[in-house]
RNA sequence: UGGGGCGUCGUCAAGCGGUAAGACACAGGCCUUUGGAGCCUGCAUUCGGAGGUUCGAAUCCUCCCGCCCCAGCCA
């Protein structure tokens, strides 16, 4: 492990566990777990959160599970289920045999809560939703204790019992933890742990009509299930005294121990499930996989791949400052992993036709690419070369800038993979005046080696030959906003949208040796982006290709400015 | 005007009293059959501010300033 390794995988919450094992607290083991509330998909705000648990786990040889935190049937379902598992698991991460749900310990929680109100420490309030707002006080001023906050433990028993057994409407009694009504900290002002709700839940049914609050629920999941480090984000600091409180009553041994840290934000998009949400229902997007979402499904579909992310995750640390990481640090770690891994292939997304003048009608030569230019190991395949070719529109300036060292009138450059050709002469369209294709020649011993007379050919363009090539769809894709932090826009955020961030490229022609390439591949298409096959829409017939990210582009840089 | 957190380069982030890592971004250069990749160089005399302690402070103390979170029967 070298220095850097060491560094990037410290942080200050691995600083607390290495305390912990150094005094032997739960015999040295450390199991964590990745809490999602199934109601909506995750993104990489999750992942930060699943490299952290689960890699926390591996790193000190312990556990992590994954618990679905379901206690809310509200706007949970089997579908987000579905795609949370699925999601960790393409990020690469194993927690065997340990899925758990938060509704598998109802029936231990009542019993918990029960236990709590044998001790006293819990009551049966009957206020309204809005009487127990105003009890709780402000921000500034105590709260008022409860008029129900003194009943026998015999009467809580009681109500509480019937509360279970859906004798009480929605709203009408909550079950209250009995702390401090004039706690500076809200939290700890009576919370209510459990609420009535006549609600069926997605796994058990109408069993219940009493669901218990997070607070109660969470950390006393965590005690069943042995949970040592219970890694949260910030704004559940407030939360811990709470945390604390119910493990100190009902828990004697191997407490677990709560730790915050801040929260993932990346430039150019939203995290919070409300606003994903918002864009999916209301059709900014085409869906939770829509590959310019930030979620795990969206990404996978746009091309990224789970090393990128993870190593994106471990980029980024682990602190409790306030962040926006750049959009561009996602790139760069999706391009590093892509380069090394993605086959290159060409491809041309506006075409313009070039005819080789010298070249033999109706000859199809073979040539032999390179699949990785700096892996041997990866191969070669055969591209076909004609008489009549398709170049990049942008590869050819009729009056071009300095330093532009592409094709242009009285110059060569070389194409791709084959032979140089020089520019002879451009044809019109007579109506629109557009540029309709290029006559060039091409020098035959250009192949394999430069020029014979050693003269010098800067500019490098791709090709695809035009009988030869497939069409096929592009799909280009941009950021999602056009402000780096929309959450943060004054006023309606759905209107700092990007317009352009999906462009569609219909008439696009990919070589030939794409022909039947899987859905989910991906290629580099050689200076311009790394692309994938779509795993929805592509088809041999029609195939469909995604912009994954572009390559870095210096002359875009120096022609942009 | 309560409580809890946080302030180190444009963005993340190391640093834990001995004289500011690294990454992304940015700017130059080398190389190149991807203007890609790779390589090299530059990029915080200063750590929110002001005092203080100390031979020595981003690190300790005091005060101040700024930002975030908390008044769901959401998580």
């Amino acid at each position: 492990m070298t220095q850097q390794d060491i560094q990037a995988s410290s942080d200050f919450i691995r600083e607390i566990i290495d305390e912990d094992i150094k005094i032997n607290k739960h015999s040295g083991k450390v199991a964590t777990r990745f809490p999602p509330e199934p109601n909506g998909y995750l993104h990489i705000g999750h992942a930060k959160s699943i490299c952290l648990n689960f890699g926390i786990a591996k790193q000190y040889k312990g556990t992590c599970n994954l618990r679905m935190d379901d206690t809310d049937p509200a706007g949970e379902s089997l579908e987000y289920v579905d795609s949370i598992i699925q999601d960790v698991r393409w990020l690469g991460f194993d927690w065997e045999d340990r899925l758990f749900y938060a509704s598998d310990y109802f029936e231990a929680l009542y019993a918990f809560a029960i236990q709590l109100i044998k001790a006293g420490k819990a009551y049966v309030c009957s206020l309204t939703a809005d009487e127990i707002r105003e009890y709780r006080g402000t921000l500034i001023e105590p709260g008022q204790e409860s008029p129900y906050r003194n009943r026998s433990i015999e009467e809580n028993l009681d109500l509480f019992a019937r509360m279970r057994a859906g004798e009480f409407e929605d709203g009408t009694h909550v079950l209250r933890a009995k702390i401090d009504m004039a706690s500076p900290n809200i939290v700890m002002r009576d919370p209510v742990i459990y609420r009535i709700k006549h609600a069926p839940h997605y796994r058990t049914g109408n069993k219940w009509v009493v669901y218990p609050m997070y607070d109660f629920a969470h950390c006393l999941s965590d005690s069943i299930e042995n949970i040592t480090h219970s890694i949260c984000t910030l704004e559940f600091e407030n939360n811990r005294p709470l945390y604390d409180w119910i493990v100190n009553q009902l828990i004697d041994k191997n407490r677990p121990r709560q730790i915050e840290f801040a929260r993932l934000n990346v430039s150019y998009t939203v995290l919070s499930k409300r606003r994903l949400i918002e864009l999916v229902e209301n059709k900014y997007v085409a869906g939770w996989d829509d590959p310019r979402m930030p979620t795990i499904a969206g990404m996978r579909r746009r091309g990224y791949t789970p090393d990128a992310i993870r190593n994106f995750c471990g980029k980024i640390g682990v602190a409790k400052n306030e962040n926006l990481v750049d959009v561009s640090l996602l790139e760069a770690c999706v391009r590093d992993d892509l380069n090394e891994k993605a086959p290159r292939a060409m491809a041309v997304l506006r075409p313009l036709i070039v005819i080789i003048d010298n070249y033999p009608d109706g000859q199809i030569e073979k040539i032999k690419c390179a699949n990785h230019p700096q892996n041997p190991e990866m191969g070669t395949r055969t591209v076909p070369f004609s008489k009549r070719l398709f170049i990049e529109r942008e590869d050819f300036e009729e009056n071009p800038p300095k330093k532009y060292k592409r094709l242009a009138p009285g110059k060569e450059v070389r194409l791709r993979n084959a032979y140089v050709i020089r520019f002879e002469r451009l044809i019109r369209d007579e109506k629109t005046g557009e540029i309709s294709a290029i006559h060039c020649t091409y020098a035959p011993e250009t192949l394999n080696g430069p020029p014979s007379d050693d003269r010098k050919v800067e500019g490098v363009i791709h090709w695809v030959s035009a009988d030869q090539a497939i069409q096929a769809e592009i799909r280009l894709y941009d950021r999602l906003f056009n402000v780096p932090n929309p959450a943060a826009y004054e006023g309606e955020f759905t209107t700092s949208l990007n317009n352009n961030s999906l462009e569609v490229v219909t008439d696009a022609y990919v070589e030939a040796s794409l022909k039947n390439s899987a859905p989910g591949n991906s290629y580099q298409f050689e200076r311009l982006g790394y692309f994938c096959v779509d795993i929805k829409d592509s088809s041999p017939n029609k195939p469909v290709f995604n912009r994954i990210v572009p390559l870095r582009d210096s002359w875009g840089k120096i022609a942009g400015r």
